[in-house]
DNA sequence: TGGCCTGAGTGCCGTAGCGCACAGAGCGTT
DNA sequence: AACGCTCTGTGCGCTACGGCACTCAGGCCA
């Protein structure tokens, strides 16, 4: 087997940072573990630190007294979880929940909130992306309510595809119901069609995408949506 | 008939700033009537004014491919319409639509974004209140998916009111349903069961709130969240 | 007085999705 | 080899809600 450079693992917000800027955040910043199921922000509570995700991905979920967790976000190499900083606002909205395993860079609220005072260029993409998480709220609500399980879950596959960087990864029937608001044998049900279409293949968990272009056209438009999005922030 | 002072009408955002700052914005206002069915902003497109409601108020709306409009949020003397300059972003992320007739101060954009650079008061006000936005739209999202018809009417009710600051407003059982993403049916009987508990009347889309306290429990408690949300920043 | 429009009540049928429960399959452990 | 756990397939009854269509009532206008 031949020896291979790592793999570019990066975050998209920090690379976009001029160089003396960036490097600033970077010294303030420590690598840390994402693990699977880890808890980074409690709904109301103080944010410790900020996360930007390298090459895990964490979800950003509500709960409503007795129901089942609801995706409301999710974050990948794309973001970063506690941009709420920049608004001034030191408590999280959401629960931010490790969805993904992976790693992140993170830095304390603290040092945070000084480099945005510092950095004027790491204010205006963090309220950009605020921007973006906002029309992603309200897309991703119309979504949840109108359209039907199985496109939903193909669009939340290709977004955790874009986030995972691989085409394979691991999740229960039972965790997407959680994450789609739905049943675990709906999950059922509507995986068993994108796997009969041969777009995805699963066992037990491990997931792999074998056709994303057509996993694109089982989606709904609201992937495409929130995609533009994105792109016309950054 | 006795002469009476006009009804204090006032936005509690700029009553929230010091004086001089205040001063300052409302000279760069003008005041407007809001008409209903008005669309003040369309999403994605430019902003060309913010509005600051004093009696009417507003609707943020998404809507999706070929369904109903579905509303994520409610503007009234509580809150501004266009907060996202603050985040430097001039695009408006939904739809803006009156929903009830009334009237506001409005800014132009421009006016008001050097205000923003004037006005660090101001500045933080709309931070706060779009981390205020943020909060109600996940919460709204959730209620729009688990709850059902009847408590998400009585919470809509109840929402409306507060920014009617009056009993009774015009509001047809066709417009709720597209309010709530429902059927104009679903809402007909909702709404009559609320009406048999004498909670409300209405008659040809006049309705009367007659038993606030009752409408509270006939609510979700998304209702009593919202407004908690909206109290910690404010 | 009659026509007309809008708002609301009602019914019928179809269905997506829920709650629940049970069965089977894959895999690790002892 | 046997057990047990986790994950998935499947079925059943139920309900809320969608789509649709028809009716009726109140108010406006001619």
């Amino acid at each position: 087997m031949s020896v291979k450079a790592p793999l570019q693992i990066f975050s998209r917000l920090i690379e976009g940072l001029p160089s003396k800027q960036r490097k600033q955040l970077l010294n303030g910043c420590e690598p840390v573990d994402l693990v699977f199921g880890h808890v980074l922000h409690e709904a109301n509570q103080p944010i410790r630190h900020v996360y930007f995700p390298l090459s895990g991905f964490i979800s950003l979920v509500t709960t409503l007294d007795g129901h089942q967790p609801l995706e409301m976000g999710l974050i990948g190499n794309e973001g970063v979880l506690g941009a709420t900083l920049a608004l001034g606002v030191s408590q999280a909205p959401m629960r931010a929940v490790v969805q993904g395993s992976g790693s992140a860079l993170r830095i304390s609220s603290q040092l945070f909130r000084q480099q945005l005072l510092k950095s004027p260029a790491l204010l205006l993409t963090l309220k950009r992306y605020l921007y973006v998480v906002m029309a992603q709220l309200s897309q991703s609500a119309a979504c949840t309510h109108f359209h039907e399980i199985e496109p939903r879950l193909a669009r939340w596959l290709l977004m955790t595809h874009d986030r995972a960087h691989a085409d394979h990864f691991h999740l229960t029937h039972e965790f997407l119901a959680d994450m789609l608001g739905v049943r675990r044998s709906g999950v059922s049900i509507a995986a068993a069609l994108l796997q009969a279409r041969g777009l995805i293949s699963y066992s037990r968990g491990e997931i792999n995408i074998l056709d994303r272009a057509g996993l694109e056209l089982a989606a709904c438009e609201c992937y495409v949506a929130m995609q533009a999005d994105y792109r016309a922030q950054f």
